[in-house]
DNA sequence: AGGGCATTGACCACGGTGGTCAATTGGCAT
DNA sequence: ATGCCAATTGACCACCGTGGTCAATGCCCT
């Protein structure tokens, strides 16, 4: 069944792949019409069926692929040995901006996924999700220098607020860019902005 | 049309509201059905359609009402005066979080209003949310007193840090109470938590 | 008794769904 | 050319739930 999948050409597996993982972002899972997909994937009705039993397959086999796509290449990348939490959560946020940019689509469907609430699949997703976040904030927390802080501050709550900011902020972007084409953005001037708010909190919390 | 639905006992008025505001918050627009709403108000079909001409129309009178109830509170009972960002923000979370335990479905209702998607509505209601946002902001960073901040801090965007703070707590805590009925929760623990926050951001930002 | 409003729920046309399958195509070995 | 088999098509299906209607009934007041 979905071996004959993999036998496909890159090129057609993906534009199937992009043209689900779209309509299945755009409209969550029971609203995402498996006719709308194959229209915009250019296929077949009995093609797409063809290479997935059914719907959920199909759902969970881009889940698989878009945990991969970004996941794998979010861990790969940030650097295990980074001790400042500054400088991690930086590099964390320019990687998140970076994935959005390159694969905005694949980005888009694990965040519906994530909010998903069709009791088909919940159940099952949820605790995919939760061993996600898990692992994404084990990567970013793990290792962190506590002496670099100022004596007598709550380090944890102190890490937990600087988090909070740079999500804060993201989401504030995110808004921000609804509307914009992603390549449009000026990404210096989004880094600079949130390096203000780092020098900010560092000199809160750090020792001088 | 509507005006025989506002001459109804305040109770049955409030039935189908409620009835209504739960189907809606919890589906969306589009995926809540009227006879799931009916059905849930303990009502005919036919009388629904006899009080509103549409499904559309009793959506935005639900809007309307939602508004009403929570916005004005809010507005109301946060006190114009306060000076000291952390008291009002404190003020603030405690009535949001006071809100939310007496009327959970209006206040999802207008959460899940705020991500409508459906193309019927989107449109009119972008508008309303937008308005409401600019409102609730409006009241509580209007009239803060910048000098109590430390010299040489950028007050703005500490402001902004202190806001993404209490918003990531508030989310932190709505992920927690997924599971348990609102009546559990231990509001003491919740707010000295808060405080404990507040105490770190305090000692960062403000004048000793 | 009867006028008139409140209320019912069976009914409708409709649109769209996930999934199937007989028929067609296309490429390759002979 | 031929035969063969896998890839591919799209018309077709049974089904479901929808928003909305309307003739009929219940109920109360005079």
């Amino acid at each position: 069944m979905i071996e004959k999948f993999l036998n496909l050409s890159m090129d057609k597996q993906e534009r199937i792949i992009n043209a689900a993982l779209k309509v299945f972002s755009q409209q969550g899972y029971e609203q995402a019409s498996t006719n709308e997909i194959v229209k915009e994937a250019g296929i077949s009705k009995g093609l797409l069926f063809h290479y997935f039993n059914n719907k959920k397959e199909l759902f969970f086999y881009l889940y698989g692929y878009a945990v991969e796509q970004l996941m794998n290449e979010f861990v790969a990348k940030l650097s295990r040995d980074e001790k400042d939490i500054f400088m991690k959560l930086r590099q964390a946020v320019l990687l998140k901006f970076d994935l959005i940019q390159r694969y905005p689509d694949v980005f888009d469907f694990l965040k519906t996924a994530y909010f998903e609430n069709c009791a088909e699949i919940k159940p099952e997703l949820e605790h995919y999700n939760k061993e996600l976040m898990a692992s994404g904030y084990s990567t970013i927390f793990h290792n962190i220098d506590h002496s670099l802080f100022k004596e007598g501050i709550d380090v944890t709550r102190a890490i937990q607020i600087i988090f909070w900011a740079l999500e804060g902020f993201g989401l504030q972007q995110q808004e921000k860019w609804k509307a914009n084409r992603y390549e449009d953005i000026n990404m210096d001037e989004v880094m600079e902005e949130i390096d203000q708010y780092m020098h900010i909190l560092k000199q809160a919390f750090y020792r001088q």
